[in-house]
DNA sequence: CAACATCATTGGTCTATGCCAATCTTGGCA
DNA sequence: TGCCAAGATTGGCATAGACCAATGATGTTG
Protein backbone atom coordinates (compact mmCIF):
# COMPACT_ATOMS: atom_id res chain seq x y z
CA UNK A 1 0.00 0.00 0.00
CA UNK A 2 1.43 3.14 -0.52
CA UNK A 3 0.15 6.20 1.89
CA UNK A 4 -1.14 6.04 5.17
CA UNK A 5 -4.36 7.68 5.30
CA UNK A 6 -6.52 7.88 8.83
CA UNK A 7 -5.89 5.22 11.24
CA UNK A 8 -9.42 3.99 11.33
CA UNK A 9 -9.52 3.66 7.24
CA UNK A 10 -9.94 -0.30 7.15
CA UNK A 11 -7.28 -2.27 4.68
CA UNK A 12 -9.99 -3.31 1.87
CA UNK A 13 -10.53 0.27 1.65
CA UNK A 14 -7.04 1.06 0.99
CA UNK A 15 -6.50 -1.67 -1.67
CA UNK A 16 -9.68 -0.58 -3.21
CA UNK A 17 -8.07 3.09 -3.71
CA UNK A 18 -5.29 1.08 -5.04
CA UNK A 19 -7.51 -0.92 -7.47
CA UNK A 20 -8.87 2.32 -8.68
CA UNK A 21 -5.63 3.35 -9.59
CA UNK A 22 -4.39 0.32 -11.04
CA UNK A 23 -7.67 0.72 -13.67
CA UNK A 24 -7.65 4.42 -14.29
CA UNK A 25 -7.38 4.92 -18.00
CA UNK A 26 -7.75 1.66 -19.19
CA UNK A 27 -9.82 0.92 -21.86
CA UNK A 28 -13.34 -0.84 -20.32
CA UNK A 29 -13.12 -4.48 -20.99
CA UNK A 30 -9.46 -4.86 -20.06
CA UNK A 31 -8.78 -7.53 -17.24
CA UNK A 32 -7.37 -7.09 -13.83
CA UNK A 33 -4.91 -8.81 -12.36
CA UNK A 34 -6.86 -12.30 -10.31
CA UNK A 35 -7.98 -12.27 -7.34
CA UNK A 36 -5.44 -14.94 -5.55
CA UNK A 37 -2.62 -12.74 -7.64
CA UNK A 38 -3.99 -9.24 -5.75
CA UNK A 39 -4.01 -10.85 -2.56
CA UNK A 40 0.15 -11.82 -3.08
CA UNK A 41 0.74 -8.74 -4.15
CA UNK A 42 -0.51 -6.31 -1.79
CA UNK A 43 0.01 -8.96 1.07
CA UNK A 44 -3.61 -9.52 1.96
CA UNK A 45 -6.17 -12.25 2.11
CA UNK A 46 -8.12 -13.07 -0.79
CA UNK A 47 -11.68 -12.30 1.87
CA UNK A 48 -9.78 -8.78 1.82
CA UNK A 49 -9.11 -8.59 -1.70
CA UNK A 50 -12.70 -9.80 -3.16
CA UNK A 51 -14.69 -6.86 -0.25
CA UNK A 52 -12.29 -4.03 -2.56
CA UNK A 53 -13.26 -5.68 -5.55
CA UNK A 54 -17.12 -6.13 -5.00
CA UNK A 55 -17.71 -2.30 -4.19
CA UNK A 56 -15.81 -1.41 -7.33
CA UNK A 57 -18.26 -3.85 -8.93
CA UNK A 58 -20.57 -2.27 -6.90
CA UNK A 59 -19.92 1.21 -7.89
CA UNK A 60 -19.88 0.10 -11.76
CA UNK A 61 -16.09 0.31 -12.19
CA UNK A 62 -15.32 -3.04 -12.43
CA UNK A 63 -17.03 -6.18 -14.24
CA UNK A 64 -16.20 -9.77 -13.22
CA UNK A 65 -16.95 -13.17 -14.54
CA UNK A 66 -16.35 -16.66 -13.40
CA UNK A 67 -14.15 -18.96 -14.52
CA UNK A 68 -12.72 -15.71 -17.09
CA UNK A 69 -12.03 -12.89 -14.96
CA UNK A 70 -12.13 -9.39 -13.20
CA UNK A 71 -11.86 -6.27 -15.98
CA UNK A 72 -12.83 -2.43 -16.94
CA UNK A 73 -16.35 -1.67 -16.32
CA UNK A 74 -18.10 0.66 -19.74
CA UNK A 75 -19.27 4.12 -18.29
CA UNK A 76 -22.94 4.27 -16.67
CA UNK A 77 -25.96 5.06 -19.10
CA UNK A 78 -27.64 8.31 -18.35
CA UNK A 79 -31.73 8.02 -18.76
CA UNK A 80 -33.20 11.25 -18.84
CA UNK A 81 -36.63 10.06 -16.85
CA UNK A 82 -39.71 12.45 -17.89
CA UNK A 83 -42.89 11.99 -19.40
CA UNK A 84 -40.99 10.65 -22.50
CA UNK A 85 -40.59 6.63 -22.87
CA UNK A 86 -37.85 4.68 -22.55
CA UNK A 87 -37.12 3.53 -25.92
CA UNK A 88 -37.57 7.31 -27.20
CA UNK A 89 -34.80 8.47 -24.49
CA UNK A 90 -32.63 6.20 -25.12
CA UNK A 91 -32.61 6.41 -29.17
CA UNK A 92 -32.73 10.78 -28.92
CA UNK A 93 -29.28 9.66 -26.78
CA UNK A 94 -28.16 7.55 -29.98
CA UNK A 95 -28.78 4.13 -28.08
CA UNK A 96 -30.26 1.19 -29.09
CA UNK A 97 -33.25 0.16 -27.09
CA UNK A 98 -34.94 -3.02 -26.36
CA UNK A 99 -37.27 -5.15 -25.04
CA UNK A 100 -37.94 -8.47 -23.66
CA UNK A 101 -41.53 -9.14 -23.19
CA UNK A 102 -41.78 -11.61 -20.33
CA UNK A 103 -45.43 -11.73 -19.44
CA UNK A 104 -48.75 -10.09 -20.73
CA UNK A 105 -51.56 -10.95 -19.37
CA UNK A 106 -54.94 -9.79 -17.40
CA UNK A 107 -55.02 -10.26 -13.19
CA UNK A 108 -56.64 -9.79 -10.12
CA UNK A 109 -55.55 -6.58 -8.65
CA UNK A 110 -53.99 -7.48 -5.00
CA UNK A 111 -53.72 -4.62 -2.47
CA UNK A 112 -51.07 -2.81 -3.19
CA UNK A 113 -51.42 -2.59 -7.22
CA UNK A 114 -55.35 -1.61 -6.90
CA UNK A 115 -54.34 0.95 -4.12
CA UNK A 116 -52.10 2.89 -6.22
CA UNK A 117 -54.51 2.71 -9.31
CA UNK A 118 -57.64 3.96 -7.20
CA UNK A 119 -59.54 0.47 -8.16
CA UNK A 120 -61.18 -2.48 -5.84
CA UNK A 121 -58.70 -5.82 -4.67
CA UNK A 122 -59.60 -7.85 -7.10
CA UNK A 123 -60.50 -5.85 -10.49
CA UNK A 124 -59.07 -7.23 -13.35
CA UNK A 125 -55.64 -5.14 -14.42
CA UNK A 126 -53.67 -5.55 -17.28
CA UNK A 127 -50.07 -6.92 -15.93
CA UNK A 128 -46.84 -6.43 -18.41
CA UNK A 129 -43.54 -7.58 -17.19
CA UNK A 130 -40.45 -6.71 -19.48
CA UNK A 131 -36.73 -6.45 -19.38
CA UNK A 132 -35.42 -3.18 -21.04
CA UNK A 133 -32.30 -3.50 -22.88
CA UNK A 134 -29.69 -1.08 -23.82
CA UNK A 135 -27.35 -1.81 -26.67
CA UNK A 136 -28.26 -5.52 -26.12
CA UNK A 137 -27.60 -6.02 -22.61
CA UNK A 138 -29.96 -5.48 -19.52
CA UNK A 139 -30.36 -2.93 -17.67
CA UNK A 140 -34.29 -3.15 -15.93
CA UNK A 141 -36.85 -5.10 -15.14
CA UNK A 142 -40.27 -3.44 -15.16
CA UNK A 143 -43.81 -4.53 -13.94
CA UNK A 144 -46.47 -2.24 -14.94
CA UNK A 145 -50.03 -2.30 -13.93
CA UNK A 146 -52.46 -1.01 -16.52
CA UNK A 147 -56.25 -0.48 -15.03
CA UNK A 148 -59.17 -2.83 -16.71
CA UNK A 149 -58.83 -5.24 -19.62
CA UNK A 150 -56.85 -3.96 -22.80
CA UNK A 151 -58.29 -5.52 -26.45
CA UNK A 152 -55.66 -5.91 -29.14
CA UNK A 153 -53.13 -4.93 -27.19
CA UNK A 154 -50.53 -7.18 -27.38
CA UNK A 155 -50.29 -6.59 -30.92
CA UNK A 156 -50.59 -2.60 -30.93
CA UNK A 157 -47.44 -3.45 -28.57
CA UNK A 158 -45.38 -5.61 -30.61
CA UNK A 159 -46.16 -3.01 -33.39
CA UNK A 160 -45.60 0.45 -31.45
CA UNK A 161 -42.87 -1.01 -29.13
CA UNK A 162 -43.40 1.88 -26.75
CA UNK A 163 -46.00 1.04 -23.75
CA UNK A 164 -46.97 5.04 -24.03
CA UNK A 165 -47.20 5.78 -27.83
CA UNK A 166 -49.90 2.67 -27.91
CA UNK A 167 -51.62 4.03 -24.68
CA UNK A 168 -51.73 7.67 -26.53
CA UNK A 169 -52.18 5.93 -30.32
CA UNK A 170 -54.58 3.22 -29.89
CA UNK A 171 -56.20 3.74 -26.60
CA UNK A 172 -56.23 7.64 -26.58
CA UNK A 173 -54.82 7.89 -23.37
CA UNK A 174 -52.85 10.95 -22.80
CA UNK A 175 -50.68 10.84 -19.49
CA UNK A 176 -50.68 14.25 -18.13
CA UNK A 177 -48.52 13.67 -14.88
CA UNK A 178 -46.16 11.55 -13.55
CA UNK A 179 -44.91 10.82 -10.19
CA UNK A 180 -41.93 8.42 -9.90
CA UNK A 181 -40.42 7.19 -6.68
CA UNK A 182 -36.68 6.37 -6.23
CA UNK A 183 -34.84 4.93 -4.09
CA UNK A 184 -31.80 2.01 -3.42
CA UNK A 185 -32.25 -1.45 -2.94
CA UNK A 186 -29.95 -4.95 -3.51
CA UNK A 187 -30.50 -7.21 -5.97
CA UNK A 188 -32.13 -11.46 -4.73
CA UNK A 189 -31.91 -14.35 -6.99
CA UNK A 190 -34.79 -13.05 -9.37
CA UNK A 191 -32.53 -10.06 -9.93
CA UNK A 192 -29.51 -11.81 -10.70
CA UNK A 193 -31.52 -14.05 -13.03
CA UNK A 194 -33.14 -11.53 -15.01
CA UNK A 195 -30.31 -8.90 -15.03
CA UNK A 196 -27.31 -10.79 -15.17
CA UNK A 197 -25.95 -9.06 -11.74
CA UNK A 198 -24.58 -10.14 -8.53
CA UNK A 199 -26.11 -11.01 -5.57
CA UNK A 200 -26.69 -8.07 -3.15
CA UNK A 201 -25.77 -5.41 -6.24
CA UNK A 202 -27.32 -2.37 -5.59
CA UNK A 203 -30.59 -0.87 -7.49
CA UNK A 204 -32.14 1.69 -8.36
CA UNK A 205 -35.88 0.73 -7.61
CA UNK A 206 -38.46 3.36 -9.00
CA UNK A 207 -42.48 3.18 -8.35
CA UNK A 208 -43.94 5.33 -11.37
CA UNK A 209 -47.54 6.51 -11.30
CA UNK A 210 -49.14 8.22 -14.32
CA UNK A 211 -52.83 10.10 -14.28
CA UNK A 212 -54.64 11.30 -17.54
CA UNK A 213 -55.56 15.02 -17.15
CA UNK A 214 -58.71 13.69 -15.36
CA UNK A 215 -56.45 13.15 -12.36
CA UNK A 216 -57.03 9.19 -13.29
CA UNK A 217 -54.41 6.78 -12.62
CA UNK A 218 -53.74 5.24 -16.16
CA UNK A 219 -50.46 3.52 -14.89
CA UNK A 220 -48.30 1.91 -12.21
CA UNK A 221 -45.20 0.43 -12.59
CA UNK A 222 -42.33 -0.36 -10.64
CA UNK A 223 -39.04 -0.86 -12.10
CA UNK A 224 -35.60 -1.80 -10.84
CA UNK A 225 -32.56 -0.48 -12.83
CA UNK A 226 -28.77 -2.16 -12.36
CA UNK A 227 -27.57 0.79 -10.01
CA UNK A 228 -24.02 -0.04 -11.33
CA UNK A 229 -25.03 1.11 -15.16
CA UNK A 230 -27.96 3.63 -14.53
CA UNK A 231 -28.27 7.33 -13.94
CA UNK A 232 -31.83 8.60 -13.00
CA UNK A 233 -32.62 12.48 -14.77
CA UNK A 234 -35.32 14.53 -14.00
CA UNK A 235 -36.43 17.74 -14.87
CA UNK A 236 -38.56 20.10 -13.15
CA UNK A 237 -40.10 23.97 -14.40
CA UNK A 238 -41.31 26.23 -12.46
CA UNK A 239 -43.96 27.40 -14.56
CA UNK A 240 -46.04 23.91 -14.86
CA UNK B 1 -33.61 -23.04 7.65
CA UNK B 2 -37.41 -23.82 6.90
CA UNK B 3 -37.73 -23.99 2.63
CA UNK B 4 -35.88 -25.20 -0.04
CA UNK B 5 -35.16 -22.42 -2.45
CA UNK B 6 -33.32 -22.82 -5.71
CA UNK B 7 -30.90 -24.47 -5.49
CA UNK B 8 -28.64 -22.04 -6.42
CA UNK B 9 -29.45 -19.50 -3.59
CA UNK B 10 -26.69 -18.50 -1.62
CA UNK B 11 -26.99 -19.89 2.45
CA UNK B 12 -26.71 -16.45 3.59
CA UNK B 13 -29.89 -15.29 1.38
CA UNK B 14 -31.90 -17.72 2.89
CA UNK B 15 -30.67 -16.57 6.72
CA UNK B 16 -31.68 -13.15 5.34
CA UNK B 17 -35.25 -14.54 4.09
CA UNK B 18 -35.07 -16.15 7.65
CA UNK B 19 -34.10 -12.71 9.55
CA UNK B 20 -36.82 -10.88 7.72
CA UNK B 21 -39.31 -13.39 9.29
CA UNK B 22 -37.98 -13.26 12.58
CA UNK B 23 -38.50 -9.05 12.50
CA UNK B 24 -41.73 -8.98 10.76
CA UNK B 25 -44.20 -6.92 13.02
CA UNK B 26 -41.36 -6.22 15.75
CA UNK B 27 -41.22 -2.37 17.04
CA UNK B 28 -38.11 -0.35 15.24
CA UNK B 29 -35.78 -0.34 17.79
CA UNK B 30 -36.32 -4.37 19.47
CA UNK B 31 -33.27 -6.02 19.36
CA UNK B 32 -32.33 -8.87 17.58
CA UNK B 33 -30.33 -12.18 19.27
CA UNK B 34 -26.60 -11.27 18.58
CA UNK B 35 -24.33 -12.36 15.40
CA UNK B 36 -22.49 -15.52 17.34
CA UNK B 37 -26.07 -16.77 18.70
CA UNK B 38 -27.67 -16.29 15.08
CA UNK B 39 -24.46 -18.19 13.95
CA UNK B 40 -25.20 -20.97 16.16
CA UNK B 41 -29.19 -21.57 15.83
CA UNK B 42 -28.65 -21.57 12.33
CA UNK B 43 -25.62 -23.68 12.28
CA UNK B 44 -23.66 -21.61 10.89
CA UNK B 45 -20.69 -19.27 10.86
CA UNK B 46 -20.75 -16.03 12.00
CA UNK B 47 -19.64 -14.66 8.10
CA UNK B 48 -22.32 -16.05 6.59
CA UNK B 49 -24.49 -14.81 9.54
CA UNK B 50 -22.81 -11.06 8.94
CA UNK B 51 -23.07 -10.99 5.21
CA UNK B 52 -26.73 -11.40 5.68
CA UNK B 53 -27.13 -8.85 8.70
CA UNK B 54 -25.05 -6.28 6.32
CA UNK B 55 -27.41 -6.43 3.50
CA UNK B 56 -30.95 -6.07 5.82
CA UNK B 57 -28.80 -2.70 6.74
CA UNK B 58 -27.79 -1.51 3.55
CA UNK B 59 -31.88 -2.18 2.86
CA UNK B 60 -32.48 -0.02 5.76
CA UNK B 61 -34.25 -2.90 7.63
CA UNK B 62 -31.76 -3.44 10.24
CA UNK B 63 -29.48 -0.83 12.12
CA UNK B 64 -26.54 -2.03 14.23
CA UNK B 65 -24.23 -0.43 16.95
CA UNK B 66 -20.94 -1.84 17.92
CA UNK B 67 -20.48 -2.90 21.84
CA UNK B 68 -24.46 -2.82 21.53
CA UNK B 69 -26.28 -4.86 19.65
CA UNK B 70 -28.43 -5.29 16.05
CA UNK B 71 -31.99 -4.00 15.94
CA UNK B 72 -35.17 -3.39 13.60
CA UNK B 73 -34.64 0.31 11.79
CA UNK B 74 -37.14 2.50 11.45
CA UNK B 75 -39.10 3.59 7.62
CA UNK B 76 -37.73 5.32 5.47
CA UNK B 77 -37.73 9.32 5.03
CA UNK B 78 -39.39 10.19 1.78
CA UNK B 79 -38.34 13.57 0.19
CA UNK B 80 -40.41 15.25 -2.70
CA UNK B 81 -37.87 16.92 -4.58
CA UNK B 82 -39.62 19.50 -6.80
CA UNK B 83 -38.70 23.33 -6.59
CA UNK B 84 -38.93 23.18 -2.78
CA UNK B 85 -36.53 23.85 -0.44
CA UNK B 86 -35.21 20.33 1.83
CA UNK B 87 -36.27 22.26 5.08
CA UNK B 88 -39.93 23.45 3.49
CA UNK B 89 -40.97 19.92 2.19
CA UNK B 90 -39.97 18.10 5.94
CA UNK B 91 -41.91 20.55 7.89
CA UNK B 92 -45.12 19.25 5.64
CA UNK B 93 -44.26 15.95 6.21
CA UNK B 94 -44.47 17.25 9.67
CA UNK B 95 -40.88 16.32 10.28
CA UNK B 96 -38.25 18.17 12.18
CA UNK B 97 -35.57 19.34 9.70
CA UNK B 98 -32.46 20.84 10.86
CA UNK B 99 -28.69 21.79 9.18
CA UNK B 100 -25.38 21.44 10.47
CA UNK B 101 -23.12 24.27 8.79
CA UNK B 102 -19.68 22.82 7.87
CA UNK B 103 -18.30 25.25 5.39
CA UNK B 104 -19.15 28.61 4.24
CA UNK B 105 -16.33 30.23 1.64
CA UNK B 106 -15.15 31.61 -1.33
CA UNK B 107 -13.44 29.29 -3.42
CA UNK B 108 -11.66 29.37 -6.83
CA UNK B 109 -13.85 27.00 -9.33
CA UNK B 110 -12.72 23.77 -10.42
CA UNK B 111 -12.89 22.50 -13.62
CA UNK B 112 -16.26 20.53 -12.82
CA UNK B 113 -18.05 23.74 -11.24
CA UNK B 114 -16.91 25.86 -13.57
CA UNK B 115 -18.28 23.73 -16.76
CA UNK B 116 -21.67 23.11 -14.94
CA UNK B 117 -22.17 26.94 -13.54
CA UNK B 118 -21.47 28.59 -17.04
CA UNK B 119 -17.79 30.08 -15.30
CA UNK B 120 -14.44 29.73 -15.73
CA UNK B 121 -12.27 27.64 -14.37
CA UNK B 122 -11.28 30.01 -11.27
CA UNK B 123 -13.89 32.23 -10.94
CA UNK B 124 -14.90 32.38 -7.53
CA UNK B 125 -17.98 31.05 -6.09
CA UNK B 126 -19.23 30.62 -3.26
CA UNK B 127 -19.30 27.27 -1.21
CA UNK B 128 -21.35 26.02 1.23
CA UNK B 129 -20.91 22.49 2.78
CA UNK B 130 -23.81 21.15 5.55
CA UNK B 131 -25.32 17.90 6.74
CA UNK B 132 -28.96 17.84 6.28
CA UNK B 133 -30.92 16.16 9.12
CA UNK B 134 -34.05 14.74 10.09
CA UNK B 135 -35.75 14.54 13.48
CA UNK B 136 -31.87 15.26 14.86
CA UNK B 137 -30.18 12.34 12.87
CA UNK B 138 -28.03 13.14 9.96
CA UNK B 139 -29.65 12.23 6.58
CA UNK B 140 -27.58 13.84 3.66
CA UNK B 141 -24.36 15.81 3.32
CA UNK B 142 -24.25 18.70 1.06
CA UNK B 143 -22.13 20.65 -0.47
CA UNK B 144 -24.04 23.55 -2.85
CA UNK B 145 -21.60 26.12 -5.28
CA UNK B 146 -23.57 29.18 -5.89
CA UNK B 147 -21.41 31.28 -8.56
CA UNK B 148 -19.41 34.42 -7.29
CA UNK B 149 -19.11 36.04 -4.01
CA UNK B 150 -22.45 36.62 -2.17
CA UNK B 151 -22.43 39.47 0.13
CA UNK B 152 -24.06 39.04 3.84
CA UNK B 153 -24.32 35.83 3.29
CA UNK B 154 -23.94 33.51 6.45
CA UNK B 155 -26.17 36.14 8.12
CA UNK B 156 -28.72 35.91 5.54
CA UNK B 157 -28.84 31.81 5.77
CA UNK B 158 -28.67 31.93 9.48
CA UNK B 159 -31.91 33.94 9.96
CA UNK B 160 -33.68 32.26 6.98
CA UNK B 161 -32.54 28.80 7.36
CA UNK B 162 -33.25 27.85 3.64
CA UNK B 163 -31.06 28.40 0.84
CA UNK B 164 -33.68 29.13 -1.42
CA UNK B 165 -35.68 31.86 0.72
CA UNK B 166 -32.04 33.20 1.09
CA UNK B 167 -32.03 33.55 -2.72
CA UNK B 168 -35.06 34.25 -3.49
CA UNK B 169 -35.42 37.12 -0.42
CA UNK B 170 -31.72 38.66 -0.19
CA UNK B 171 -30.38 37.98 -4.03
CA UNK B 172 -33.73 38.71 -5.88
CA UNK B 173 -32.53 35.37 -7.54
CA UNK B 174 -35.86 33.10 -8.73
CA UNK B 175 -35.35 29.98 -9.33
CA UNK B 176 -37.17 28.68 -12.59
CA UNK B 177 -35.99 24.98 -13.42
CA UNK B 178 -33.98 22.47 -11.87
CA UNK B 179 -32.46 19.40 -13.35
CA UNK B 180 -31.52 16.44 -11.08
CA UNK B 181 -29.30 13.44 -11.35
CA UNK B 182 -29.78 10.35 -9.53
CA UNK B 183 -27.42 7.61 -9.01
CA UNK B 184 -26.59 4.79 -6.43
CA UNK B 185 -22.89 4.78 -4.64
CA UNK B 186 -20.84 3.73 -1.69
CA UNK B 187 -20.18 5.05 1.44
CA UNK B 188 -16.41 5.93 2.21
CA UNK B 189 -14.78 7.04 4.94
CA UNK B 190 -16.02 10.87 5.07
CA UNK B 191 -19.76 9.74 4.56
CA UNK B 192 -19.30 7.49 7.58
CA UNK B 193 -17.40 10.25 9.33
CA UNK B 194 -20.30 12.77 8.48
CA UNK B 195 -23.31 10.77 8.33
CA UNK B 196 -22.99 8.06 10.82
CA UNK B 197 -23.46 5.05 8.36
CA UNK B 198 -21.37 2.35 7.77
CA UNK B 199 -18.27 1.33 5.68
CA UNK B 200 -19.88 0.49 1.78
CA UNK B 201 -23.27 1.53 2.65
CA UNK B 202 -25.11 2.59 -0.44
CA UNK B 203 -26.06 6.28 -0.74
CA UNK B 204 -27.92 7.99 -3.57
CA UNK B 205 -25.97 10.34 -4.83
CA UNK B 206 -27.85 13.63 -6.02
CA UNK B 207 -26.42 16.21 -8.63
CA UNK B 208 -28.65 19.27 -8.74
CA UNK B 209 -28.41 21.83 -11.57
CA UNK B 210 -30.73 24.82 -11.09
CA UNK B 211 -31.24 28.01 -13.29
CA UNK B 212 -33.33 31.16 -13.55
CA UNK B 213 -35.89 32.24 -15.79
CA UNK B 214 -32.97 33.25 -18.11
CA UNK B 215 -31.52 30.32 -18.23
CA UNK B 216 -28.49 30.95 -16.43
CA UNK B 217 -27.34 28.51 -13.76
CA UNK B 218 -27.46 30.10 -10.23
CA UNK B 219 -26.69 26.51 -8.41
CA UNK B 220 -24.38 23.39 -8.53
CA UNK B 221 -25.07 20.98 -5.80
CA UNK B 222 -24.19 17.90 -4.86
CA UNK B 223 -26.07 15.75 -2.68
CA UNK B 224 -25.12 12.18 -1.01
CA UNK B 225 -27.91 10.68 1.28
CA UNK B 226 -28.43 7.64 3.04
CA UNK B 227 -30.15 5.23 0.77
CA UNK B 228 -31.30 3.10 3.96
CA UNK B 229 -33.23 5.94 5.27
CA UNK B 230 -34.43 7.79 2.36
CA UNK B 231 -36.37 7.97 -0.61
CA UNK B 232 -36.65 10.21 -3.50
CA UNK B 233 -39.84 11.70 -5.12
CA UNK B 234 -40.34 14.03 -8.62
CA UNK B 235 -43.40 14.70 -9.88
CA UNK B 236 -43.58 15.72 -14.02
CA UNK B 237 -46.58 17.25 -15.13
CA UNK B 238 -47.05 17.06 -18.71
CA UNK B 239 -48.36 20.96 -19.63
CA UNK B 240 -45.24 22.48 -18.77
C1' DC C 1 -23.88 8.26 46.94
C1' DA C 2 -21.27 9.43 42.93
C1' DA C 3 -17.34 8.73 40.07
C1' DC C 4 -14.22 5.71 38.16
C1' DA C 5 -11.68 1.43 36.85
C1' DT C 6 -12.48 -3.25 35.26
C1' DC C 7 -14.29 -6.75 32.54
C1' DA C 8 -17.67 -9.32 29.80
C1' DT C 9 -20.41 -8.65 25.65
C1' DT C 10 -21.15 -7.36 20.95
C1' DG C 11 -20.13 -5.78 16.52
C1' DG C 12 -15.80 -4.71 13.03
C1' DT C 13 -11.94 -6.40 10.51
C1' DC C 14 -8.86 -9.76 8.76
C1' DT C 15 -6.53 -14.28 7.95
C1' DA C 16 -6.02 -18.90 6.06
C1' DT C 17 -8.24 -22.40 3.81
C1' DG C 18 -11.40 -25.58 1.40
C1' DC C 19 -14.52 -26.78 -2.07
C1' DC C 20 -17.84 -25.60 -5.86
C1' DA C 21 -19.05 -23.64 -10.53
C1' DA C 22 -18.13 -21.47 -14.81
C1' DT C 23 -14.81 -20.72 -18.31
C1' DC C 24 -10.91 -21.47 -21.08
C1' DT C 25 -7.08 -24.18 -22.78
C1' DT C 26 -5.05 -28.24 -24.19
C1' DG C 27 -4.53 -32.44 -26.27
C1' DG C 28 -6.31 -36.68 -28.03
C1' DC C 29 -9.26 -38.82 -31.23
C1' DA C 30 -12.30 -39.57 -35.17
C1' DT D 1 -9.53 -30.60 -39.74
C1' DG D 2 -12.99 -30.60 -36.45
C1' DC D 3 -14.93 -32.17 -32.24
C1' DC D 4 -14.96 -33.47 -27.60
C1' DA D 5 -13.09 -34.78 -23.06
C1' DA D 6 -10.02 -33.61 -19.36
C1' DG D 7 -7.61 -30.52 -16.69
C1' DA D 8 -6.14 -25.87 -15.26
C1' DT D 9 -7.69 -21.28 -14.14
C1' DT D 10 -10.74 -17.96 -12.11
C1' DG D 11 -14.37 -16.24 -9.53
C1' DG D 12 -18.38 -17.73 -5.80
C1' DC D 13 -19.48 -19.43 -1.33
C1' DA D 14 -18.60 -20.87 3.19
C1' DT D 15 -15.90 -22.22 7.51
C1' DA D 16 -13.25 -21.48 11.82
C1' DG D 17 -10.84 -18.61 14.35
C1' DA D 18 -8.21 -14.53 15.94
C1' DC D 19 -7.87 -9.87 17.56
C1' DC D 20 -9.65 -5.01 17.88
C1' DA D 21 -13.06 -1.36 19.34
C1' DA D 22 -17.12 0.32 21.36
C1' DT D 23 -20.57 -0.37 24.79
C1' DG D 24 -22.60 -1.47 29.07
C1' DA D 25 -22.70 -3.72 33.51
C1' DT D 26 -20.27 -4.44 37.78
C1' DG D 27 -17.86 -3.59 41.63
C1' DT D 28 -14.60 -0.68 44.00
C1' DT D 29 -13.21 3.58 45.81
C1' DG D 30 -13.24 8.38 47.28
Amino acid sequence: MSTDVAPATPKYYLLKTEVLGLIAGLQPGTLIPTERALAEKYATSRTTVRQAISELVAEGKLGRIQGHGTFVAPPKVTHVRQLTSFSDDARTQGLRPDSRLIALEVVKSDAGVAAHLGLDQGDPVTRLERIRLIDGEPLAHEIAWLPGRLPRFKSSLAKAGSLYAVLADVYGVRIADVEDTVETALAGPEDVRLLGIEMGAPLLLVHRLARDAAGVPVEWTRSSFRGDRFRFVSRVKSGG
